[in-house]
DNA sequence: ATAATAAATGTAAGCGGTTTCAAAATTTCA
DNA sequence: TGAAATTTTGAAACCGCTTACATTTATTAT
């Protein structure tokens, strides 16, 4: 059933049975009706695909997450895909396992999609053909938003965090908490999170004037093994950090498996902090300090980021393209995994703290 | 840029570009290079719309889960993500929220979109509307493929567990672990995972001869706080289990939190068996023994049945429409969380068992 | 070499909507 | 009451692709 029959059944030309699925103004309540009880009766349901060919644009964006199974880029589209149904969109869904080459398939296959907008997480920073292919779908007027990673001068809007003050915090917890030889595992370099959060680290120590050790400084990658490797190396150190700033939820697995396989005990033998929470470890032994985000509400917001910029560029294509980044405050929760017996329970007393 | 422009560039008639684009056998090579050659300068992507239209039919499937953020699914949609990619589909990815009423709308909204295929999490087994809808999909050849819950008198294809079966070995090593008063958090029964483990779990008890005992079996809906609020039942009965059979992660996670709130320790004052694993818990003290599952393949096979069945529809349509349905097999991983002092650490000696 | 056959290409009609432009119907106002 | 202004409607072109059918070109057999 298209368009053609409800108009025949109404009496009216296809125009009009148009205009009443489009809200159109200028049309008369009486055949307003007498379309609508056509379209009610039979079960008619506009398609789709002529509507995109017809108008040149769809109803639907596209989310692109580096790991689909990391309970935070789930938590991600959870927040995002609630809003877009909302705003009447449908999210396509793909995962790139940390993989520019696949993140730039999905980009090219997407070409022919009409998409409305495009959510991503890229890869990495660095990738020229990814920002390439995304300032391609700005132009075809699919909007890009990225969330918490970001594309080196590629002037995205975008959803991020306050890494590094969230970095900041969580090191600085530990020296509160009387850690002097505080490790962090890093993300890699290419991508924000990894330098940003690096850098409140490096701030953290700088202001309590503790020396800054290379090699308290490995790459995990954000990624459970690496870190697991990491870990390992620090604590084969001849001289290993008492604390441990593990700048990712991957990587907390990664180091709570070495503690676990090492019999090291988290407020006896080691500290933690962590970024980004993992909601299992709450019914555990693991009290796990760490930085937290309203997760959910960036997806939300990276939704609402899109339409906007759907919306303007409809209206005002090249007058007010002024990019919009918002940096999302992080929030410390204490646990208690920042403090270690071997350093005595100190609270913030231990060491000259303002 | 679009197939005419391809067209006049490169001298030949737009349907020679078409044929081309579909890899048409009957065009000869030297024009098949003159086209591919035009494409490849410009930039000529095909419009999907005006292909979707034309063929009245797309290459965009949707998968519709309970809940977004339960890794079973994150999980599942990874594997089915792989394959569809694989395949050439694009994903749709939605959430009902475990929400008939959302599972209706979204379901609704999707009879527009000339969706290739269906795979679907339904909430409830007994929704009329679901099935209505489910079925006007399939008659619109757009096939339905099921996973881990089932639709009643829906006759779907799907991939499902064999859950009474590993309900039924959880149960048993329990028993073989020295239990006898053993608990179950439920799901609901309008669900097939629901009642099919309950059926593990009578007859685990069954063979053993125990006595099943109602007020061991409250139900915990697969939701961590309805859990957490059943597991603090069954321990306040004046005589209280000694071990639970956890029927779902989400319901783990609520017992977990009552042991850690009233300090119950497994192995010492509790015994518990879960249904499906949790990764993050493998880092702490807790050693859950666990009914595991093939979960990412279990979404790679969903696709492949899918597939199969929008191909053999294609072809047969009235002819061979045999539904698929395949059961896949759980294991059981013992980590020792069957156990408790309080029993003695019973192997499978104190107790008849065969 | 030529008719018969097969292969390659082109023409044009859909697919099901939206939208411009013109015509018809209605309302407003002198 | 009738012309002008306004609202409501319809005819038909268009979006970009596929494909049935017609036509041209190449191949094969006699």
């Amino acid at each position: 059933m298209n368009i053609y029959d409800v108009a025949k059944e109404a009496n009216v030309s296809v125009a009009t049975v148009s205009r009443v699925l489009n809200n159109h103004k200028n049309v008369k309540e009486s055949t307003r009706k007498k379309v609508m009880d056509v379209i009610k009766g039979k079960d008619f349901v506009p398609n789709s695909a002529a509507k995109n060919l017809s108008m040149g644009e769809s109803r639907n964006i596209a989310l692109i997450v580096p790991d689909i199974e990391n309970p935070f880029f789930a938590k991600l589209l959870h927040g995002l895909s609630d809003q877009a149904i909302e705003f009447g969109y449908n999210v396509f869904m793909f995962g790139t396992d940390e993989d520019t080459e696949r993140e730039l398939q999905i980009l090219e296959s997407l070409k022919s999609e009409l998409l409305r907008g495009l959510v991503m997480i890229p890869v990495s920073e660095d990738s020229e053909n990814t920002k390439v292919l995304l300032n391609r779908f700005r132009e075809a007027s699919a909007p890009v938003v990225l969330i918490d990673r970001d594309v080196r001068g590629g002037d995205f809007d975008g959803v991020f965090s306050q890494d590094d003050e969230g970095a900041f915090n969580a090191v600085e917890c530990l020296i509160k908490a009387g850690h002097r030889k505080i490790a962090i595992i890093r993300g890699s370099d290419t991508s924000r999170p990894g330098y940003e959060r690096y850098r409140g680290y490096k701030k953290a120590l700088a202001k309590y004037n503790i020396e800054l050790r290379k090699e308290y400084c490995p790459y995990g990658d954000f990624m459970e093994e690496n870190s697991y490797q990491a870990m390992k190396k620090l604590m084969s150190l001849e001289n290993p950090p008492t604390a441990v700033f593990s700048s990712n939820n991957m990587t907390t697995l990664g180091c709570l498996r070495y503690f676990k396989e090492n019999n090291l005990k988290i407020g006896r033998d080691i500290s933690i902090v962590g970024f980004d929470d993992i909601k299992e470890l709450r019914y555990t032994d693991i009290d796990l300090t760490v930085v937290d985000r309203p997760v959910y509400e960036m997806g939300v917001e990276a939704m609402k980021l899109l339409r906007k910029a759907i919306e303007t560029r409809d209206k005002a294509d090249e007058d007010g393209l002024f990019v919009k980044r918002n940096f999302i405050k992080t929030r410390l929760i204490k646990r208690g995994s920042e403090f270690c017996e071997r350093l005595g329970k100190g609270e913030s007393g231990s060491l000259d703290v303002d």
